[in-house]
RNA sequence: GCCGCCAUCGUCUAGUGGUUAGGACACCAGGUUUUCAUCCUGGUAACCGGGGUUCGAUUCCCCGUGGCGGUACCA
């Protein structure tokens, strides 16, 4: 029997959520999901100064907008509650406590500035400056006021295996006696996301790459506790669209759910960073959200680092915005419109030249839809097809309106509209003499929707008194 | 400074010790449509550089270059 799969997304409460962290938690989803496992939601908010107030309800809300849901974690809670490090704190001492005893941590004698100045000598002298050089001879006692450092006591090289990195190493070098809780009496990351993975069951670490470097340190605790550490999972990291630079809040990376106020579907945010940095094998790029359960794997995510693409995501979205069902649209869509276009007939006309929600707030704010529910500025000329001669204009839209006239108001539809005209149209040397005109007359515009659903649309009487006022 | 990770079209990527180096977005051209959008067809465009190893390297190794990350009482 296997054991469980056990994902967690971990993040600190520093301020939104961007896509770097929401992959992340993606990914980690999936693979628990896939695996039939426990995704679990954890929030480490051990650093107070940092801390934004309001981002963890930020960081659930952007989750649950697209639909990564937590199996335990803030909210719903689980079995391994609390899942806040801040409401932990006995459980990290009782873990320091343990390392107390057996000799491998200790209070750190030094003030800041002191250590400070270690620091600042090795570097003058070019060495990388290792606190464990200056480690005490003799361990006070830890009372709680100091910092309490891990003694680390085995000065090695690590080499250790990698989901999707394979194997990887780190020199003695970035081992030190790093700090385990600090003098406010919170731990550090270091300490308390390996308490925490030991003590939730966590199977799998799904992290960024700017966790390989510490390791080390990682995998010096869990021997000294003498516990099996998890599997790691290492994501490369997103870079800024446009640049080469990690994808950072200071670097312009953008709340998750400014995606959701552009009008962005949360399936296609879903769909578009799956695919940054993993790929399923073959050729197929829309997905669902079971579908990634269903295909995802470790094992085809990518070494190195991907850019944002606006573009591929304004694609995708599209992609997944044509598989919504009219009442799906119809929901969406009328969100956007004035209360005059309100109607059902136009949700294709409006789906079809759209990438993203806010498209269609665009579109009403330039007038691209102002002729629906207002009489158009007629150009001298423009309705004028080719060399058409303006007397034969004339006629054609006048036995247009014959003809149309002869419609029912109740069979005044696209269809019998495109018959009625088209019968006419095939007559002449050219269907657009007829056709430009029309559509001119209807919409003011020379490139516009079908004018038979704009027909429609706009009824019979105004159909017709617009076809006439053009004559 | 030291340590580590990465490197295929503009972008996301597939792939291999011998391939016409494949796909997608974007772009361009043609077709369909009365125009736009959609749709269809086609096209431009890539293996960072230098050394090895090899009959043969884009692929394996080394060096360089570049990018990224780490080197915190941040995560």
């Amino acid at each position: 029997m296997e054991k469980k799969v056990v994902t967690r997304f971990a993040p600190s409460p520093t301020g939104f959520m961007h896509v770097g962290g929401i992959r992340t938690a993606l990914y980690a989803y999936l693979w628990a999901k896939k695996n039939k496992g426990t995704f679990i939601l954890r929030i480490e908010d051990t650093d107070k100064e940092r801390e934004v107030k309001g981002s963890i309800d930020h960081i659930i809300e952007s989750l649950k907008w697209l639909g990564i849901n937590w199996d335990e974690g803030p909210n719903i809670g689980g079995p391994h509650s609390p899942y806040l490090q801040s409401e932990r704190l006995d459980l990290y001492k009782k873990y320091a406590k343990i390392l107390i005893d057996k000799g491998l941590a200790y209070p750190d004698p030094y003030t800041e500035e002191e250590v400070g100045i270690f620091r600042d000598t090795a570097e003058l002298a070019k060495k990388p400056f290792l606190y464990r050089e200056h480690r005490p001879e003799k361990f006070e006692e830890w009372d709680g006021t100091k910092p309490l450092r891990f003694k680390v006591s085995e000065i090695k090289s690590y080499k250790w295996n990698d989901l999707v990195y394979g194997d990887l190493s780190a020199g003695p070098e970035a081992l030190d006696d790093f700090i385990l809780i600090k003098s406010d009496g919170y731990p550090t990351y270091n300490f308390a996301h390996i308490i925490d993975d030991i003590e939730m069951g966590v199977t799998y670490v799904m992290r960024g790459q700017e966790f390989i470097s510490s390791t080390p340190k990682f995998l010096s605790i869990y021997e000294a506790l003498g516990i099996k550490p998890p599997l790691y999972a290492t994501l490369p990291p997103i870079m800024a669209d446009g640049g080469k630079k990690k994808l950072g809040k200071r670097d312009g990376a953008k709340d998750i759910l400014e995606y959701r106020n552009e009008g962005y579907l949360p399936e296609a945010i879903i769909n578009f960073l799956a695919l940054l940095g993993w790929n399923p094998g073959d050729d197929r790029e829309i997905f669902t959200m079971n579908e990634l359960i269903e295909v995802f794997d470790i094992s085809r995510v990518g070494h190195s680092g991907a850019q944002m693409n606006l573009e591929k995501l304004d694609w995708i979205n599209k992609e997944h915005i044509k598989k919504l069902s009219t009442e799906e649209l119809k929901k969406e869509i009328f969100k956007y419109l004035p209360e005059e276009l309100k109607i059902e007939k136009i949700i294709p006309v409006i789906s079809e030249r759209i990438s993203k929600w806010s498209d269609i707030k665009d579109m009403v704010g330039r007038g691209d839809l102002d002729f629906f529910f207002k009489q158009p500025k007629y150009e001298k000329g423009k309705l004028i097809y080719k060399n058409t001669a303006a007397e034969k204009i004339s006629q054609n839209l006048t036995e247009a309106i014959n003809e149309l006239n002869k419609l029912e108001e109740k069979d005044f539809n696209q269809e019998n509209i495109k018959n009625v005209l088209m019968e006419i149209a095939n007559k002449l040397e050219s269907r657009g003499e007829l056709l430009h005109p029309v559509r001119y007359a209807l919409s003011g515009l020379d490139k516009s929707p079908d004018p038979f659903i704009i027909a429609e649309i706009l009824g019979k009487n105004e159909t017709l008194s617009r076809l006439q006022k053009t004559i």
